[in-house]
DNA sequence: ATGACAATCAGAGATTGA
């Protein structure tokens, strides 16, 4: 099974460039985020006519997340637990049907800057609420990935340039720290459990020539349960779609699990 | 560098992002 997270930055400013990926990536689940929609106004024909069920938690011109699945989906939950009034829509999740159960939770975590202020609490607090969720799905026992925009650098080799990142939000010891602290309850990150060094980025900005220099970051993850990380072929990163047309500024990140 | 660049809502320019 291949699954796919995409930061889209729009659903309205990526029309034509999704369903093209969609397209040729083929994936089976596709995770998305920033899709800046509210629910009934997602276009969700255009994927259900490629076969896709369409999950929408969406929220009126900013964050907003997605699944697109060509299995079953069953126990949609949307909003991450821990905060009732957290109104902000950056959590989704639902049970896969392959060949075995699969919890699949997207996610696109809070940005943080101005750090510090009142968005990195947000960011902090919000990785606390991640933390317990991350705990009970190990508990609950079914095989289980937590993938989206994490907006954390996890070491200095996932940025082309670590030392302009050194004061931010997404790179702050403390952010680092909360995301180091979830892999430790038994988490793998699906990309450095098999691929090594520098060089590997999901976004590059949209200013200043970030991609053409290739200044980049890599934020964009897939955290596996143990029993998920057993399941673990193959992970790439589709950079090429950033130099298209109309671009977002992040690219799909993917995994292929044998389940 | 109160910058750049892009998206959204609105219908100009502020807000948000990373």
């Amino acid at each position: 099974m291949k699954i796919a997270t995409f930061n889209i930055n729009g659903i309205k400013a990526r029309i034509d460039a999704l369903p093209q990926w969609l397209d040729e990536a083929q994936p089976d689940v596709a995770l998305l985020q920033e899709i800046k929609s509210v629910d009934d106004a997602f276009p969700r024909e255009i994927f259900e006519d490629r076969g896709y069920i369409v999950e929408t938690h969406g929220q009126k011109s900013f964050n907003g997340v997605a699944i697109l699945s060509k299995l079953p989906l069953e126990d949609v939950r949307r909003g991450l637990p821990g905060d009732d009034s957290d109104e902000q829509a950056r959590w989704i999740e639902a049970t896969v049907i392959g060949k075995q159960a699969l919890r699949i939770c997207g996610l696109y975590l809070p940005n943080g800057n101005p750090c510090p202020g009142p968005k990195y609490d947000y960011k902090l607090a919000w990785m606390e609420r991640l933390n317990r969720r991350a705990q009970d799905l190990l508990a609950e026992g079914t095989a289980a990935l937590m993938a989206g925009d994490y907006n954390i650098i996890p070491q200095a080799e996932d940025a082309a340039r670590p030392e302009v990142w050194r004061e931010d939000a997404l790179f702050r010891p403390e952010s680092r720290d909360a995301f180091r602290k979830i892999l430790n309850l038994g988490f793998t990150e699906a990309f450095r459990s098999q691929i090594n060094g520098p060089g590997h980025y999901s976004f590059w900005d949209y200013q200043a020539g970030a991609w053409n220099k290739n200044d980049g970051i890599r934020i964009d993850h897939f955290l596996l349960s143990p029993n998920c990380a057993d399941m673990l072929q193959t992970v790439g990163i589709d950079k090429d779609i950033r130099a298209r047309e109309k671009p977002s500024d992040h690219v799909p990140v993917w995994v292929e699990l044998d389940n």
